[in-house]
DNA sequence: TATTGTTATACTCTATAACTATA
DNA sequence: TATAGTTATAGAGTATAACAATA
């Protein structure tokens, strides 16, 4: 059972709010949640703390700051996050190379191993949210947010 | 000031994350709600609360249960909302037509004086979140929007 | 028996300010 | 003085279950 199957137009679609970008975001953002928290369940993750396991897999070193500021988080959250995910050995800190007050945020083995199996569980999330459109549409789709968000 | 001229492409933005339709979707979500709750202080709402008094100008004539399930919200939330709105004399309840189980949530004659003005701040409000891309793209966004929830 | 609206409650997320250590 | 990380706390948003009225 894919989610198209049970996507019905809903008789307020006609009404001008679903032309909002902002509410097509927020349903869209929604629904996807959903999906992927169920996903990420099994491996004991949330969106958020996969995401910062997977910034800390990227290989570009970086520091809480980064993640806050990418992520829209206040370093607050990451604190938590990382912490959390420390406690459970799938990341660690480091000392900032060059800035003694900066902590970088590296995987563990372990970490990299569970971020493996939930990057495919996302991956097959996204397919299944953008199963209504093509290839390119969901190309372009993505084109346009990048594009929106970093000009 | 416009939003584009503080949007600098972060380092991290090279992850394999940064193309993630999960993350584009939240961060551009969490960016026009910061805009929109913004503009709509000035007329006492919220987004949420926007949302459900646009759809009670809509004409449509929606019952909770349907805002609700078009709000991605639950029919609890659009009790408090409703009751919030309807306190301030911007909407009002009516028996469902054919079930009187229902309540149909109606504007006022202020409700729709205070969404007119709502509304126009609003669609300032995506103009500028969408200032990086062409009207064509914005389009194309909205239209790759609607297929993915409603294909 | 199922559904609409309602109330209540607990949980997650978000926003803010203050503190420390470094710069 | 400014910034990175941390701690603490309050507010907003979310999820769940139970109930009365109606179907």
């Amino acid at each position: 059972m894919s989610v198209q199957d049970e996507a019905v137009v809903p008789r307020l679609a006609e009404a001008a709010i679903a032309d909002d970008v902002g509410l097509l975001l927020a349903k869209l953002h929604a629904a996807g949640s959903v999906l992927n928290n169920k996903a990420l369940a099994e491996f004991g993750l949330r969106e958020r703390s996969y995401s910062v396991l997977r910034l800390a897999c990227s290989g570009l070193e970086p520091t809480q700051r980064e993640l806050a500021e990418f992520l829209s988080l206040d370093p607050s959250q990451i604190v938590a996050l990382v912490d959390e995910l420390e406690g459970r050995g799938l990341v660690y800190r480091e000392q900032g190379r060059t800035d003694r007050r900066q902590k970088i945020v590296l995987a563990t083995p372990e970490g990299e191993r569970l971020h493996a199996g939930a990057s495919a569980a996302i991956a097959a999330c996204e397919h299944e949210q953008l199963a209504a459109l093509t290839d390119a549409e969901a190309a372009t789709l993505r084109k346009l947010l990048r594009k929106a968000l970093w000009a």
